[in-house]
DNA sequence: ATATATGTTCGCATTATTGCGAACGCATGT
DNA sequence: ACATGCGTTCGCAATAATGCGAACATATAT
């Protein structure tokens, strides 16, 4: 695994679990990463790039022409896994399936309510 | 300037700018940066950053040693012309202010709703 | 069997972002 | 004057993401 890095699994199964990881990041280890939430969030952007990605009739490295990039680079984005992503290349496939990026610092505590 | 980049500043005066952008970027030079989305989605992060961390009543040190950084990425961060975000770092402001970072890719033509 | 298209993984060079210290201008207070 | 805290900018090292080609497995079709 050279540039991939596996998600930590560690799930409590806890409702608050936001609190537990909340604490632990601020108090204890700050360079430490964010555990459940930082996955959730992940897979969220993987499937919706996916998503939008098929829903325009394009395979990925047919995306990746239109992005100016790889096959490559667009199947790792799409990998439930994978952690790295980044505002600008976000941008870059959003702007080539004409979408746009939208981006919230929300409280933790509510979760997301319908648009 | 090192690693700050200007965000380019050539504005279209149309309404439907999103168009043009979409043409030039798909059809066009496909590496080339989106110009009007992407500066100005840009800004909002850098003010989001700044509004949840005033309203943490934090200084630009404290919340950098929350986060196990130093003042000046946060510093870089909040400008409004830096293009450089990554989401593995709003992430870990977000959790170190106890919030969460929402994306969405949305279809370029509709506006943000009211959530 | 051959060809084609898809998603996927790998390795490595290139580029971008962060990490970190230092210094500056400015305001405030002692 | 001096000290303190704030935001800011700079330079450079270290880390992380991209760029890119290659190869593989699978499915579909000719």
């Amino acid at each position: 695994m050279p540039t991939r890095k596996k998600a930590t699994k560690t799930r409590k199964p806890t409702s608050d679990a936001l609190e537990v990881l909340h604490r632990r990041y601020v108090e204890g280890k700050p360079q430490m990463r964010s555990l459940l939430e930082e996955e959730r969030s992940n897979s969220t952007v993987a499937r919706q790039l996916c998503r939008i990605r098929e829903k325009a009739g394009l395979s990925q490295r047919e995306l990746a022409k239109l992005v100016g990039t790889t096959a490559s680079v667009i199947c790792r984005l799409e990998d439930a896994d994978y952690e790295g992503h980044s505002l600008s290349m976000l941008r870059r496939i959003a702007m080539a399936l004409n979408s746009r990026v939208e981006i919230r610092l929300i409280p933790a505590s509510r979760k997301h309510l319908r648009i």
